[in-house]
DNA sequence: TAGAGCGAG
DNA sequence: AACACTCGCTCTA
């Protein structure tokens, strides 16, 4: 059953939009393949533990597969050239710079783990389309099919957008050294799945009218993403096993099994159709570390673990630069029936008081430290009743929300109180032309004087208002600095074992000192006292205009018409959503955002 | 809002 | 190959 097109030619049609899946060839040992050119022509290995995690192609050719054991691999080609690909400080930080080339089209790039990322250039093909000869588009690279028939006008988006492909896996491989894979669609869905197609460092399209085929081709249902081992086995269990026996099931069959929306959504899947969208990929939205053992059954050891882990969470939110308003405790207990995941959790606010901004870094004070651990334990008591033995295999900690997304004004003060944050700021303005000002989506976001109440309610935007959410996606972008310090990292990829977590920990650290501008030189410029909560300089601020916590240079760098307006709002800082009390309920008016022109907040 | 479950890499 | 770790999303009470 093939799609039907309508003969439309405007933007209103049946897919409107041009997706981009990116996928970086055998990453880790590109990776070492570009620090060490003279592995690219030896078969190489990038070994963790006594496994294989990946190889390069020349290694592929001998039989060498993902995850294979060493003694294996060893076998099947003796003269295995091995990196030990253990320390994920490298890969990340190229992760990073890839994602911040991506960026440089100004469209939605959305990062899946280290080497895959979704680009939506919608509306870069529609720009393009403009200046376009629509009847002398070519496609460049592969193309699952050729058209039987005319569609909606996707078919030169996606040929423009295959265009657009090659140009960022030129620049890619010219600025890095990388190659690429990418896959081209009107959605996420097939972007992905067609992108393997051809590999490595080649491209695939496929056009709309082809989908319900394509997927046809793929085995098992668990090839779908968003399929998991759950919901594969429930699957089974109904005899769909594969994606054309989901493709023939009906709905009614599926909703006995999953909620109605789930069986919906597999439906769609299964023909192809997918309308999630391409999320910006900005800073986390928690973040956690847990420690796994064999089993802990006393509290002062309990005690221990977390305070360890709460030494290497501070550290990790000290990069992140945010203020961090609510906490959780997770643990799972050692079970007599299964060793596997059950975790359970307790959380609760925390006062944004306990963390400081001195200098523009985020610290916590001993005594913060310790009203930290008292919360972490009352947690744990909610959790373990101490009158009775218990027995542990992990505990976990996390930062679950940051105090930040604020009024449009008060989180322009976040980034006055960030120096780092300015900074990237003060280089978006230098250099306007700047390949990662992926701050700049002028193009693509409502005009600024239209979205003016970024208040609260925004925290959880309403599906049901797209320019709300287009705006939440585009405030969540990262900063230069994001990208390019490898101190910068996300949370969610360190996979390390506790001596390479210090060691990583370390080079954080170091890298940051290197990225901050006075090495430490508190409380110089102005009376700051170090203890001053954000709550306390809110209101207590000196130094002419500018409160404690502002850099004056940075105030001073900053354009005049900005300076005005940040004046007023610190002399009336209770009508201008600053951060007086984070627990101000949602009366926030709309007002004037232009200062909005000069910062993108993070978040 | 908190907590659990699922999925991804 | 299975497991460990971290983060995001969604559903439910």
């Amino acid at each position: 059953m093939e799609s039907s097109c309508s003969t439309f030619n405007d933007i209103d049609n049946e897919h409107p939009k041009s997706i981009i899946h990116i996928d970086i060839d055998c990453f880790y040992a590109q990776v070492e393949m570009v620090r060490s050119p003279e592995l690219c022509t030896v078969p190489l290995g990038i070994q963790q533990k006594n496994i294989v995690v990946t190889s390069n192609y020349e290694a592929r050719n001998y039989g060498i597969q993902k995850c294979m054991l060493v003694t294996e691999a060893l076998k099947l080609c003796p003269n295995l050239k091995l990196v030990n690909g253990e320390d994920l400080h490298d890969y990340r930080a190229a992760s990073n710079k890839i994602f911040a080339i991506l960026q440089s089209w100004k469209c939605p790039v959305e990062k899946l783990g280290m080497d895959e990322n979704f680009i939506d250039v919608t509306n870069l093909v529609q720009e393009r389309l403009k200046s376009t000869d629509v009847n002398n588009i070519t496609l460049s690279g592969h193309l699952y099919e050729e058209p039987s028939m005319e569609c909606c006008g996707c078919h030169n988006r996606l040929k423009i957008a295959s265009q657009i492909a090659s140009e960022v896996r030129k620049k890619v491989f010219d600025e890095l050294g990388f190659t690429i894979c990418a896959g081209i669609a009107h959605n996420k869905l097939l972007a992905k799945l067609i992108c393997p197609l051809h590999k490595p460092n080649d491209q695939t399209t496929i056009f709309p009218q082809h989908a319900v085929n394509f997927m046809a081709t793929l085995q098992s249902v668990r090839s779908i993403p968003t399929i998991g081992s759950k919901t594969t086995e429930t699957l089974i269990s109904q005899k769909v096993l594969s994606v054309s026996d989901l493709q023939q099931v009906s709905v009614e069959v599926l909703k006995k099994h999953f909620s109605s929306d789930m069986a919906v959504r597999l439906k769609k899947l299964s023909i192809g159709e997918d309308n999630t969208p391409v999320k910006q990929t900005g800073k986390p939205q928690s973040i956690g570390l847990e420690d796994s053992f064999k089993t802990v059954s006393v509290k002062s050891e309990v005690e221990e673990k977390f305070e360890a882990l709460l030494q290497r969470l501070l550290v990790l939110v000290r990069e992140d630069g945010r203020i961090p308003v609510s906490l959780r405790v997770t643990l799972r207990k050692k079970d007599a029936k299964r060793l596997s995941s059950h975790r359970e959790s307790r959380q609760c606010q925390i006062s944004p008081s306990l963390f400081t901004i001195a200098s523009g870094t985020l610290t916590v004070t001993a005594s913060g430290q310790q009203k930290l651990m008292t919360i972490i334990m009352r947690l744990f008591n909610k959790l373990i009743d101490l009158n009775k033995p218990f027995h542990l295999t992990l505990v976990g900690l996390a930062f679950t929300k940051f105090q930040e997304r604020m009024t449009g004004r008060s989180s322009i003060v976040n980034y006055l109180m960030n120096d780092i944050s300015v900074q990237s700021v003060l280089n978006l303005q230098n250099d306007g032309d700047t390949s990662v000002s992926s701050m700049d989506y002028s193009a693509a976001s409502p005009s600024s004087s239209t979205t003016t109440d970024l208040s609260d309610a925004e925290v959880e935007p309403s599906p049901k208002k797209p320019k709300k959410v287009n705006w939440i996606a585009k405030r969540r972008c990262l900063s230069k600095e994001d990208i390019a310090s490898p101190s910068k990292l996300k949370v969610g990829e360190l996979r390390l074992n506790s001596k390479e977590l210090e060691k990583v920990s370390e080079l954080r650290l170091n890298s940051r000192d290197r990225s901050l501008t006075p090495r430490a030189s508190p409380a110089k410029e102005c009376l700051s006292d170090a203890s001053d909560t954000m709550n306390d300089v809110a209101e207590g601020g000196n130094c002419d205009d500018c409160p404690s916590y502002v850099d004056k240079e940075v105030f001073n760098a900053l354009p005049d018409e900005m300076q005005q307006e940040l004046k007023t709002m610190w002399k009336n800082p209770s009508s201008s959503g600053m951060p007086v009390q984070r627990s101000s309920p949602r009366t926030n008016k709309a007002k004037p955002n232009t200062i909005l022109k000069y910062f993108v907040p993070h978040k």
